[in-house]
DNA sequence: AAGGAGTTTCCGTATTATGGAAAAGAGGGT
DNA sequence: ACCCTCTTTTCCATAATACGGAAACTCCTT
């Protein structure tokens, strides 16, 4: 189905680009050109040329005092323009706050990736002691309440495609789901309940309850959460909060139909 | 001082993959390959090549219908690891809830480039009728409480190589500063008192009024406003807030001395 | 002042991106 | 069901251009 894109009709020099913004994005500092050359195995000249190329842009800013690199705001730019998330945040965005004022939590919203989940919007709570995630941020989909619940909406096919039963699950936690076969039983109990709860799968100290977004034709097209430090935000607050949450994904999953 | 890139330093195909990925960020719909050659000179194949190669890599996302393009997820998370803003944001973040909240308007955070302002970040009124602006933006500096501000902390070369006298200023509504000489005199009043003002200058209906943000060096690296409809957040009330975010302005400034 | 570690520039060569055209699909209308 | 049109995808020979190596340069350190 989903065909890989053929190698040779490709543009190498573009990859290249690519892997340089990617690189620079997961270096929390600013990089010379040669400590890129050599993680990067391409020549001196090249990165310079490709640096050039993005700097001329906006896409990367070089440091006149250091002459190092770092990721610039044209990214930033184009990144809020992407407009599958930004219509998402926007419909969801007055929920969110509804949500976090009502719980004095914090709220989010994410989309499934891949066995990963991205988070789109968070809205923050209040309080000094609270949980507090970078929209953008990606975390494995299988121990979190928003990556659960989108999990155990798509098909079987989809699922067994992404969880091949010789790769292991990453434990963030010693709550975490290991296995494959508890991770199934689990999104099943998930599926039927329409809403997922993490206690401390992704980090201790911190759970989550998560409940889909449905699209125009019944898919889950993303989810919104409420977290909240373990110490105050309890199962039994959890399950105070289910309906609320439910009936607001209802809400916002009915202004995906037009 | 700036010298530019030098044109043949810089990887034609990379600028090619540039302008498409900025074609398709300014496009609201998903576009076809044939529009894309024509608007953008390329040949058919070399559009699509482009398009495989960001495809393959996530930052465009073909509709399976209609095999129209638009650009993908993946240039959202890149934006959201820019570091510059990231730091920004997160310092700032705290101080603009609160803004927010004791004002019941809405706070903003932004920068300049060039003759524009970004905004980064905002926090929204709860209040029904509220300004919203969202993050990534972009702005003419000279029509904005932050645009103006900033424009009045950079040196007078810097002004001047931005602002050729032949170039008139846009005006976004009738209330708008239209001549330069009109728009100096503003600025040096505004570095004086050392907040701007902008009532209705940008759209009619809304005041903003804003403060820079100092760095280590002194020189204004970002500016906070509060923003709101002229009929409630009157000059009055503007000049009340105005103590309280030049404190708050100071408070995220100390930030930035480590 | 000299050495070192980085960046920037230059150049010939080999790779590779290119556009044109053909092939393959995808509706739409008769 | 067929044809016709519009668009996307694939293929190919050629011209363009990205490439790496090395020299030139800059700035910092000793």
């Amino acid at each position: 189905m989903e065909k890989r894109v053929d190698k040779n009709e490709r543009i190498k020099s573009i990859e290249k680009a690519l892997d340089l913004l990617e690189f620079l994005s997961i270096k929390e500092q600013e990089t010379g050109i040669t400590e890129i050359s050599k993680k990067l195995n391409l020549g001196l000249s090249t990165v310079h040329r490709i640096l050039s190329t993005l700097k001329s842009r906006g896409y990367v800013i070089q440091n006149q005092q250091t002459t190092k690199y770092r990721l610039g705001i044209k990214l930033f730019e184009l990144g809020c323009a992407v407009q599958s998330t930004r219509r998402l945040v926007e419909i969801t965005k007055p929920y969110l706050k509804q949500l976090s004022q009502s719980t004095n939590e914090t709220a989010n919203l994410a989309i499934l990736e891949g066995k990963e989940v991205i988070y789109l919007d968070t809205i923050e709570s209040t309080e000094i002691l609270r949980t507090e995630i970078m929209a953008g941020t990606r975390t494995p989909a299988h121990c979190t309440a928003l990556g659960k619940v989108l999990l155990s909406f798509i098909s079987n096919r989809e699922f067994e495609s992404l969880y091949k039963s010789d790769e292991p699950l990453s434990s963030l936690t010693s709550k975490s789901i290991s296995s494959l076969e508890e991770l199934k039983k689990h999104l099943k109990k998930v599926k039927e309940q329409g809403y997922a709860i993490d206690r401390e799968e992704y980090k201790i100290g911190v759970n989550c309850i998560g409940v889909p977004i449905f699209g125009r034709n019944g898919e889950a097209i993303a989810a919104i959460s409420i977290t909240g430090p373990a110490s105050r935000f309890t199962i039994d607050e959890m399950e105070k909060v289910k309906d609320i949450l439910i009936t607001t994904s209802e809400e916002i999953s009915n202004q995906f139909l037009d």
